[in-house]
DNA sequence: AATACGTGGGG
DNA sequence: TCCCCAAGTAT
């Protein structure tokens, strides 16, 4: 690309940014702490989802020193709902090594700050950037739309990452960093959006490939998947004598890592739901139980599977419960179950118990 | 290099 | 209804 072209699509770029550009809390501060929690949440979450989380958990954290010192539990809590619970357990390991590591500093190298549990590249890029205005360029879902489409990329991104991170690199202001990032981010967030772009507002339309091709709503190339796997849950609200609920504590690696949920498992072919709820309490926890009525059935999707949760009343027979197959396991009220943080579809089962119980 | 990892919203 | 996607990282 001719460096005559790089300078026009700095400048119309920046110009767009300085009129159009959004005002987000985030760009408010120049606190690297901030700025930090802001980019992780905003890892595959749309801005509309982040902010009412962004605004609470600096409430919750206001510093370093506060997250590195906080239990995961309040941290999971903090982050339930908004997903990749990764992110929340790394935020909370690096809190930790940047007061014990860093003198409380976020650092200010990229090897450093990609050190760092939960930042890689692009994080990396957005932090030092937006925080110390310092040239390093960023790629992230937003980046690679608007440039995919600025040279009617002939590939899905994936298959050509090298490409496009030189071409983020080429075309950064080094004078303006910070804002040359930011602007970009909000082109694609605005204007070159995925769907109905709005080339007639974009300041780099006259530059753009796929707008003089008129391809601009067929990039970037996407891949097809195969269809998602389903799986049938059985899932157990045991309740004790004393009306107690039985809940457990994930183990910290994989899937909802170190959130609290009802027990339970996947049901076996040819199997009831009530005998997989037995048995997956049995293997669990050791206890029997006895499975009662249904409380409801549920859909939800994740990433990579999609599953149904048939949610049956349980009454504790005989045992007690040991963590076999988790990291912990409690009664509760409840009431004390508020404190805890669980996945977004056992919050609808909490929700159910609520409203049955009032 | 390919896959695991959440959730809510839009088409 | 169902698929796709949104400020990616870790392994």
């Amino acid at each position: 690309m001719p460096n005559s072209v790089v300078l026009q699509l700095r400048r119309s770029l920046l110009d767009w940014y300085a009129e159009f550009g959004r005002d987000l809390p985030w760009r408010r501060s120049r606190d690297p702490y901030a700025i930090w929690i802001s980019e992780i949440m905003l890892q595959q979450t749309q801005v509309k989802t982040v902010l009412p989380y962004y605004d609470r958990w600096l409430g919750t954290f206001p510093t370093v020193q506060a997250l590195a010192a906080a239990d995961q539990q309040a941290v999971l809590k903090a982050w339930q709902g908004l997903g990749y619970y990764a992110r929340a357990r790394n935020l909370h390991r690096a809190a930790q090594a940047i007061v014990q590591q860093h003198q409380g500093q976020f650092p200010r190298q990229i090897t450093a700050a990609m050190a760092l549990p939960g930042i890689g590249q692009t994080t990396a890029g957005g932090i030092l950037s937006a925080a110390f205005n310092q040239p390093v360029p960023i790629l992230d879902g937003n980046v690679k739309r608007v440039l995919a489409r600025l040279v009617a990329l002939p590939h899905p991104p994936r298959k050509v990452l090298n490409q496009l991170w030189q071409l983020s690199e080429t075309l950064l202001d080094p004078q303006y960093p910070r804002d040359f990032n930011q602007a970009l981010m909000d082109l694609g967030a605005t204007i070159c959006t995925r769907h109905n772009p709005a080339c007639l507002l974009c300041p780099w339309q006259q530059h753009c490939q796929a707008y003089n091709q008129n391809v601009q709503s067929e990039l970037p190339m996407s891949e097809s998947r195969p269809p998602l796997p389903h799986k049938f849950i059985g899932v157990a609200v045991i309740r004790n004598d004393q009306g107690e609920i039985l809940i457990d504590r994930r183990r910290q690696e994989g899937l909802l890592g170190g959130l609290w949920e009802f027990p339970g498992g996947k049901v076996e072919p040819n199997e009831t739901i009530a005998a997989c709820i037995k048995r997956e309490i049995q293997e669990e926890l050791g206890i029997e139980i006895e499975v009662g009525d249904r409380l409801m059935v549920l859909e939800h999707a994740y990433t990579h599977f999609k599953v149904t949760l048939n949610v049956h009343y349980c009454r504790h027979l005989s045992g007690e419960p040991q963590p076999l197959e988790c990291d912990e396991v409690r009664w509760v009220t409840l009431d004390e179950i508020e404190a805890y943080p669980f996945p977004a579809a056992n919050v609808q089962i909490i929700e159910a118990l609520r409203a049955a119980s009032a």
